[in-house]
DNA sequence: CTGAAAGCGCTTACAG
DNA sequence: CTGAAAGCGCTTACAG
């Protein structure tokens, strides 16, 4: 038998009236049933509840939007050129949403435009959406959070770092990351160790700097300033620093590159140059995007729970919208970890 | 000085209604300056149009589409695992929508899930989506499209075979793209060619793989059936055929591996068994996704326009919408073409 | 060319 | 615990 939410075409939607008719009560309490008010009697509830179950009625968002001041949208932010890291987070938090009756309305970004923050400014008052998750690294600009926070629009943004208040962020912890790191290479033997870097300007870019300095230090290594090059995240910009620390005398024996897309350029480097990975250079990237099994050898990378971070988000972002008040002040914490494979090993000399 | 759309929070939006006191007529004759209605005189729709550019008004989409019946919101259907696939056409869909108001909602899914369909129907009708965007390879299920005929959503399929009446194809030619591949192994001086083929399921598989064959026939070269191997369109697969395929003896100097993951697989493999590329063997892949350029040597492919696809898509689809009546009937078709690079060069023996 | 009334499908006060 | 009225912001007939 098919159920009765298989409608066939002509037969039109059922409204609240149609309910409130079969049912013989008021469309308000049907209403009220709907929102699971408690203020209806157990009886009639559930009488009401079996027909909306057998007639398949579901209320139109559009015009609870409209009486509620809804939109049930909700924005995902992002300028990540990396489409794994994009797709995965949408994808997690389109689980979490689905659940609670949101849909994601996904808006790729210019940072750089100078309509940047007018556009973000309209997207949200005329779609009239009911919060924004933001992706790094555009999640990194304060100008966006105060705009959101001016026009009153809930905001989660993805972030390595502690730069907004914790009910705001789910927090990647980049730094401690790093420093496995470093303790990988260490424990591996490696004592010229090399760095390339993100945009300086990116928080993420700072945050493995730092992690990763700091934890050879405790193990008696230094990254020295030689061995540190300014990249941009990119594939171009790993094969062109790769090319510069390679030719630093002595060579670096490991490389820590910014991210995945970085460390290809490294390889590619290593591939034009003639050196075998992981024998004559060790190569870390991260993010564990697919590129990195992908990548012969395959890559050692530090991966993210990309899928989780959305999920989080767009939890946390719910739950602030639905909550008549209440902290929820908590921050919201995910730890990268180490994935091992060909790409690194012990130094040849 | 901010611009009157720049408002800030705490003024609460305009509406209909105060533009219409604004301009002191009724809120109807608002209405048709919107919606560009012809019987208004001149004058009051200049005087009109001015005052809600200067308030920065924008029509409520809620409203608007309540007493529409439109949700001003396009669905975009894929379970394509290939995130940059995914990412480029929804961009380009998204660059075409926001031009007339429309918002994309993205839906992942499971062709082999028992509630697929129902999912589908019931995002359908519960959104009220105005019309649905479908990827491939979900887009060859002939199920799926029924439905949506059924519910009477109009659709557009972007397949690589004409499983479906023009006005709802974008149709990508693979079968004459993969005859480029073939020209090209042929003018190198290839002879023991093999393929991978997608999943003998899939259109393109089919499609790619008669060009590719009917191709090298018309050049005196055949195609041998031990040099055909069922992929998946996956890493592992494209590392489990190429492995089949190297046993053969004699070997085959070139491989056209069904889509870029495949190569992928083809290069892990050829990495295992020490096989130089392209010396002792030549690759070529199909999608020019970013792994293309990124693998070492780079990959040469055919390129697909997949975020004009996704623009194409869009604007088929908004014309099928709007447009009170009339065919469109022409078919959209866009061709894939070969990028060369490091992976294709003339066979050793 | 312009407007007053009714309606899209739901909700929030306000009564009872 | 339940309902009749008014409203969310826009539109479509229907008059004039």
């Amino acid at each position: 038998m098919v159920p009765a939410t298989f409608r066939r075409a002509g037969e039109k939607k059922h409204t609240i009236n149609d309910i409130a008719r079969l049912a013989n009560v008021s469309k308000k309490t049907v209403s009220r049933v709907i929102n699971e008010s408690p203020f209806v009697r157990e009886e009639t509830r559930t009488r009401i509840a079996e027909i909306i179950r057998s007639t398949g009625f579901t209320p139109d968002p559009q015009a609870r939007g409209l009486a509620f001041r809804r939109s049930y949208l909700i924005g995902l932010v992002y300028d990540n050129p990396n489409a794994p890291y994009v797709i995965n987070v949408q994808e997690g938090a389109l689980g979490a949403l689905r659940r609670v009756g949101y849909e994601l309305v996904v808006h790729p970004c210019d940072r750089n435009s100078p309509e940047f923050l007018g556009d973000i400014r309209q997207l949200v008052s005329r779609q009239k959406l009911d919060g924004m998750i933001i992706l790094p690294p555009v999640s990194e600009n304060n100008a966006l959070a105060d705009v959101l926070r001016d026009i009153s629009c809930p905001y989660i943004r993805i972030l390595s770092a502690a730069l907004d208040e914790p009910q705001n962020l789910v927090q990647s912890m980049d730094r401690q990351s790093a420093a496995e790191v470093a303790e990988h290479l260490a424990k591996l033997g490696h004592t010229r160790i090399a760095m390339i870097i993100g945009p300086p300007t990116y928080r993420s870019s700072q945050e493995r700097l730092e992690g990763f300095s700091n934890a050879l230090a405790d193990r008696g290594l230094t990254l020295s300033p030689d061995y540190i090059a300014e990249g941009a995240y990119t594939f171009e910009s790993g094969a062109a620093c790769a090319e510069m620390l390679l030719s630093r005398s002595p060579r670096p024996t490991a490389i820590f590159a910014g991210n995945d897309e970085t460390a290809a350029g490294v390889y590619r480097t290593a591939y034009l140059r003639g050196l075998r990975i992981p024998h004559d250079l060790t190569i870390i990237g991260f993010d564990d995007s697919p590129l990195a099994s992908r990548l012969c050898p395959s890559l050692t990378t530090m991966r993210q729970p990309i899928r989780d971070m959305g999920r989080l988000a767009a939890e946390k972002l719910i739950s602030k919208i639905s909550r008549t008040e209440g902290p929820s002040a908590a921050a919201t914490t995910v730890f990268p970890h180490l994935v091992v494979r060909e790409s690194s090993g012990r130094p040849a000399n």
